[in-house]
RNA sequence: GGGGCUUUAGCCAAGUGGUAAGGCGUGGGUCUGCAACACCCUGAUCACCGGUUCAAAUCCGGUAGGCCCCUCCA
């Protein structure tokens, strides 16, 4: 597996520490609202990444945080925590919040068939562990108290830059206007790893610590559950863009005052879905979910195809126009696969060549729009038996998910599959007598129940639309 | 102010030195009583200018457009 590497900006041959085993940490949700398509689109890459890596034969070992503890300010920057927002839009407790919203972010990875992570942690089931790293990084002279908070002193920090590939000079303090500096830090980059001066009323969630009651820096926590769950060394590491700087950056900083040497050797990032306008965000233009797509008659698949028929690394704009235009494909491409038989000689010779294929394609920096190619390949191959195809392409969704082979479920009741099973046989009746006016009618007359006839050699079946 | 990324046909998009994958759409055709489905055929001087090279979408420099980051964010 060739992946791109943050740290080193460039694309590498992955090594894991230890032999076959992959431990791999994807930073999660903030569950205060919905997530929207942009935040899963780094999800589904994620997803492609340990699949893929559980293809070639890795065996991946994957964790997740849930951030339930409110950090830091709202999307439009007010000033206020965000759980506590959410809690307060919907007159609900930030811990009925964090419930509600990691429930609802759990069934999106269902509904775009990604895997759930083996291991999930809630932010604020872990607070032992920041508060006995925090204080050994203030034992060691890593972090100090000031004025009621503790905070990392980057200037401790080897290669603090590395990761993002800035430099002091150049960051701007407070380069947005609602951003105030922070006159208690030793340096203007210092981050936070406890507070006890809570920035907003009323801080509901809030543990005790030997610096007083308060509650941990937002960066602390992922170093924390990554050390909790495997210990001294990660393989890689994986977010959104925008958890570059700071996020990620402070994660090593931390992690690798607190243990001593080099943390993890693999960072990989997704690209932001935008929209028309730029940036997608929660709070501008309109709020994309996975709910709202369906609503608007799309399966959720579909925008899993979406996000696989671009790169991970490059930004995607998001327009349904575009949309349209994969969901059919999908549609296309399904009944393809489904249109196969289960008959000819199984083709071992073809069956490595095409699995080459697609692991190669796969193992170029997760080539997913080459990779869905090689399934075209196959179902052109003119070659090729059937079955061999068959068993190639179901090979090849175990990666992709893209439920290739499930037939799309209309639930309708029986007596209703009844009625339009007779509909079928009176047309079929009309068009042998060469009535087709009555012919016509029937289709028509489906097609207003929405329920669409279709005709193909074997026999009329029908679609739910 | 500083930094990074990006520009390939109507649209999405692959492709890091040897004369442009794939998909969607469009148009044409086959099939069909008709329509839909399916199948076949159909499209690019790779933003622009200059350089390196026997050879550049691919490397270097510049110009123009787009996007993002610089302590909320996936």
């Amino acid at each position: 597996m060739k992946i791109y590497n943050t740290l080193t900006k460039r694309i590498e041959e992955f090594i894991p520490n230890e032999g076959n085993t992959v431990k791999m940490y994807t930073c999660g949700p903030t569950v205060y609202h919905y997530a929207h398509i942009g935040n899963l689109r780094t999800y589904i890459f994620e997803d492609i990444l340990e699949k893929g890596l559980s293809y070639l034969g890795y065996e991946v070992i994957r964790a997740m945080n849930i951030t339930d503890v409110g950090h830091l300010t709202s999307d439009s920057d007010t000033g206020e925590d965000k759980m506590a927002k959410g809690a307060r839009r919907e007159g609900k407790s930030v811990y009925e919040i964090a419930d509600f919203y990691t429930e609802a972010f759990l069934n999106d990875m269902k509904l775009l068939n990604i895997k759930v992570p083996s291991i999930i942690e809630k932010a604020s089931d872990n607070i032992d562990i920041y508060i006995k790293m925090i204080q050994k990084m203030i034992d060691e002279d890593y972090a100090y108290l000031s004025n009621g908070n503790v905070y990392f002193d980057i200037s401790k920090a080897k290669d603090y830059y590395q990761l993002s590939g800035k430099n002091a000079d150049d960051l701007k303090i407070g380069v947005r206007d609602t951003v105030e500096e922070d006159k208690s830090k030793r340096n203007p980059a210092d981050f936070v790893l406890w507070f006890t001066l809570s920035k907003f009323e009323n801080q509901i969630m809030k543990w005790d610590s030997p610096w007083g009651v308060g509650y941990p820096g937002w960066h602390i926590e992922c170093s924390g559950i990554s050390y909790k769950i495997f210990g001294d060394y990660l393989d890689i590491h994986c977010g959104g863009v925008d958890n570059i700087f700071p996020h990620h950056t402070n994660e090593i900083a931390q992690s690798e005052a607190y243990l001593g040497h080099k943390w993890c050797n693999y960072w990989c990032h997704g690209a932001h879905l935008n929209d028309e306008s730029g940036k997608m965000s929660k709070s501008n233009g309109e709020f994309l979910t996975v709910s709202l797509l369906e609503q608007k008659g799309y399966s959720p698949l579909d925008y899993r195809f979406f996000c696989l028929n671009s790169h991970y690394r490059n930004p995607l704009v998001f327009t349904y126009d575009s949309l349209d235009g994969t969901r059919n494909a999908l549609k296309k491409l399904k009944a393809r696969v489904h249109s196969l038989l289960d008959e000819g000689e199984f083709d071992e010779e073809a069956f490595q060549k095409y699995k080459k294929q697609f692991s190669d394609a796969l193992s170029s920096d997760l080539n997913t729009s080459l990779m869905i190619t090689v399934v075209y390949d196959v179902l052109k191959d003119k070659s090729l038996s059937d079955k061999t195809k068959k068993t190639l392409i179901e090979d090849f969704d175990q990666v992709l998910s893209l439920d290739l082979f499930v037939e799309e479920k209309s639930e309708i009741d029986s007596s209703l599959e009844q009625m339009i099973m007779d509909k079928i046989e009176e047309r079929k009746v009309a068009k042998m007598n060469k009535n087709f006016q009555l012919a016509d009618q029937i289709r028509d007359d489906l097609l207003k129940q929405g329920i669409k006839l279709i005709d193909t050699r074997e026999g009329t079946t029908y679609e739910i639309i």
